[in-house]
DNA sequence: TGAAAAGTACTCAATTTCGCTCATAAATGT
DNA sequence: ACATTTATGAGCGAAATTGAGTACTTTTCA
């Protein structure tokens, strides 16, 4: 009985204390644990690498960022200066008086983040982390029900198909994990393809796939749509020239986000 | 036992002060918190580095950049300790295959976040911010859809009413805005009284309020339920006994959410 | 206006905490 | 059995924190 918990078992009980009391100080740490102060430090240490907490003098704080997940927070750091152009881009598609469903992903969150203040638009989306993103009133956001998803940080499921039932959008702006001339378009999960299918049959206007140029030719799990069934997509300069003729071959209109547009010429709305 | 904070958290504790009372004297706060002066400016100095307040001659005032910080992070700073303690409390009275609803609210983020890793139990919420901070799949959560309300970070409307008509929980937890005799418990907003009123009306087990004392005699705007219409009140240790006296009397349930649960007399593990 | 009072900045010494190295002990792999 | 890695606690100089003392600035109010 010398030894009660191993470092890991240490670790999750400094942070399941955390939790609860947001601050520790390391000797009361080290008193309640029965280890020295310098394990305990090593131990904060850690999970200070970890981003559970920070570390301060005399003790630690738990981390006040959200913790993302860690696969989400790894998308989100792939392509994503194409993907806020992606999203500048899109965002200047959208006229008063639209009602726009868009979908979950890394891109779609940087659609809704750059749609403008007050903007004469609802939104409909199933992407739970872009709707606390907006924050204060910036224009009305729907966010549709349904089971949790924390890896793509959605909702997905009956009550969103249910949700969708009540509601048509005179646009529909869809981010995608593939996309193909063969395959189409295509998505990891089977609920968030349910959610998409849906979205596009009760969608009157245009439908737009958002997608940075590393999406070309990839073929993901489930599919949501065919080339024929979108009209037009988004995506970057990186995007293949002979990729953009075939598209407009089929008739899907392709839009370079390229670099910064700048601050004035914005003429959105009443266009 | 000769310090018993740390720098960290006496900082923290002159924010909590300073978001309850927007002003305070340096030589008031050397008393509370039992250090010089000097340490107090030193504070002060580091807070305001942080934006948090504005130094002025004899203490220091919130910033008015916090003060317009959205509603949410301002409820949150508010007897924290206490609502954290209610959140741990009330995690207890959790079971396995439990389905629960739980609406939205500082206090009632705090029991989401303190149910158990792996608990076999559905938590349907309307509440949006909990859901990001579960993160890796620690339950199952089901989010209600709705219009996104910006300063109470959850979701309210026609959506959640809908969705809420298809399912029956075994257990409610409600956070209020004020409680009282007279006037049952009310909460701010029509749409999130909606919501509540909806899930009362499907729940089948016991419902439970839980209100740190600061709410015992308050009338928010709008009733969600009347005390008889309530079970069980978890509170911290500066109810009213009372108060207290006078629920028990209308067999209401009183659960005080005492202090410090501790890291070691907690046998989990093989102890 | 002009002290007196109150508050602040600054320095300095005492104390606490930290980061680091080293020796030992346990766990692991070969 | 032996070597290697990992975990731990002790010791020590460096760094941070703190309170007291002192000189300076702002506020108060007669």
């Amino acid at each position: 009985m010398s030894k009660l918990l191993i470092p890991a078992q240490r670790r999750e009980r400094i942070h399941e204390y955390l939790t609860v009391h947001r601050i520790v100080r390391s000797a009361d740490l080290g008193e309640m644990l029965d280890v020295s102060e310098a394990t305990i430090r090593r131990d904060l240490e850690w999970l200070e690498n970890e981003g559970i907490l920070e570390r301060t003098h005399g003790g630690a704080i738990l981390s006040r960022r959200i913790q993302l997940e860690p696969e989400y927070a790894h998308r989100a750091k792939t392509h994503p200066e194409e993907k806020r152009r992606i999203g500048v881009a899109v965002a200047a598609l959208i006229e008063d008086g639209d009602i726009i469903f868009i979908n979950s992903g890394t891109t779609t969150t940087q659609v809704i983040r750059h749609i403008p203040s007050g903007a004469d638009v609802t939104v409909i989306t199933n992407n739970v982390r872009a709707a606390l993103e907006v924050g204060e009133t910036r224009f009305e956001l729907i966010l549709l029900g349904g089971m949790f998803q924390p890896r793509s940080n959605s909702v997905a499921g009956c009550f969103a198909i249910e949700n969708l039932n009540h509601v048509y959008a005179s646009k529909a702006f869809v981010g995608v994990d593939g996309i193909s001339l063969k395959y189409g378009c295509t998505v990891p999960s089977n609920a968030e393809a349910g959610i998409v299918r849906r979205m596009l049959e009760r969608t009157r206007g245009p439908v737009t796939v958002v997608a940075d140029s590393s999406k070309w030719g990839g073929i993901s799990n489930f599919e949501i749509a065919t080339i024929d069934q979108i009209h037009r997509l988004v995506t970057d300069d990186g995007f293949a020239s002979d990729a953009r003729a075939e598209l407009e071959a089929r008739s899907v209109e392709v839009l370079i986000a390229g670099a910064e547009p700048g601050l004035n010429g914005h003429n959105r709305a009443n266009g």
